[in-house]
DNA sequence: ACTATTCTGTCTACTATTGAACAATTCTTA
DNA sequence: TAAGAATTGTTCAATAGTAGACAGAATAGT
């Protein structure tokens, strides 16, 4: 009767949850070839069968946490303009900026990648996903046809990702609110008259 | 085999944790009255059932909270005295002095009693368990005859109280650690020649 | 007062996680 | 290189937690 699931268990969201948090927990302090299962079963709190029901590898698991991060981030951005067919920058609202919030719910990870600088592939990823996102979502994102939309995308991407990078060195010192409230003032200074066609 | 359990399955732990923690952050918006069991349960992405087979009500929970943090709260006042017969506040090293990672462990619970002023039943438990500590631990708290042991311990009390208060009512704007070099350096200040024989 | 809705407490069949044990393998380090 | 220790990957029976269903109680809305 349950043998037809359609569902994720409970349970096993948790577990796998847990073993991507103890994972990057422990990627703080050491090298990942000097990690053993037993000790991120031991920071899971978890059997170790549990590993083993759920992942093949600790590489694996890194792999999930990247692909969690990059589809909560795509959600975050877009956030403001969800349901909208324009995004007018001069009344975007503070509120509805959660890609600090982002940040802060994978703090572990992010700090990881930008504090401790390790993996600084996850780092390109991060900025790509940015890139694209400017990219495909704002469809005339270049109002003046010498510049480059290409480069311009870039550009603004690598703004927002110095922007979160230097939050999270420095210890996340500001509230996530405050960084939105920051964030929308400098795009409102440069930006203010644009109005952004929405394709999602 | 499994019969005679002498150990706690992590699955317990795990979902009563939980629970109290669900309970915790639901308390912090509603009265518990308006809270119900299936809330609760949500919060705590855990099965309703899961919540019988632990608890009773709601209000067990609530006890089993303050059992956990009275414990931790002790075990945490006396890190920096443990196995130790003597304490010279002279040299007492803030490192040592876990009380403000105690109350940042459980930053729910204590936000819910010192910033929303809920069961002020609790503030009272908590100042109490520090009186108790003084005044047991440190078998010579009174150097002075005329000074009266019970009320010294209830003024020291009352002063760590209220430190501990004002953190948390001003949302942990210092780190703990921060906060344990302040409270040694006014201890120091006040009482830098005592030393204290140790009886727990 | 009546009705629709939510909440409760309990139940069932199923399954993910559990502690424990084990041999095989890999690391230490002497 | 040899011996000792730690880690691995797998197994087992036991059990806590799971989704879902249910009838009855409490609650809200009209």
């Amino acid at each position: 009767m349950l043998n037809n699931v359609n569902y994720v268990d409970r349970r096993i969201t948790k577990s796998k949850n847990a073993l991507k948090e103890a994972l990057l927990v422990l990627l703080l302090e050491e090298n990942i070839d000097h990690i053993t299962i037993t000790d991120i079963v031991n920071e899971a709190y978890l059997n170790r069968g549990t590993f083993y029901k759920n992942y093949q590898s600790k590489e694996e698991i890194l792999d999930e946490v990247l692909e969690d991060v990059t589809a909560d981030l795509t959600k975050a951005f877009r956030a403001p303009y969800q349901d909208q067919q324009r995004l007018a920058v001069k009344s975007l609202k503070a509120s509805t900026v959660t890609i600090f919030d982002h940040v802060a719910k994978y703090s572990t990870f992010y700090t990881l990648i930008f504090k401790k600088n390790r993996y600084p592939e996850f780092q390109h990823t991060i900025s790509e996903t940015l890139k694209s996102l400017h990219l495909q979502d704002f469809s005339n994102i270049s109002f003046n046809a010498k510049i480059n939309r290409e480069f311009l995308a870039c550009y603004r991407a690598y703004a927002t990702f110095g922007v979160l990078k230097e939050w999270v060195h420095d210890g996340f010192k500001y509230s996530a609110g405050y960084m939105a409230d920051q964030l929308v003032e400098i795009l409102c200074s440069s930006q203010g008259g644009d109005i952004y066609r929405v394709v999602i």
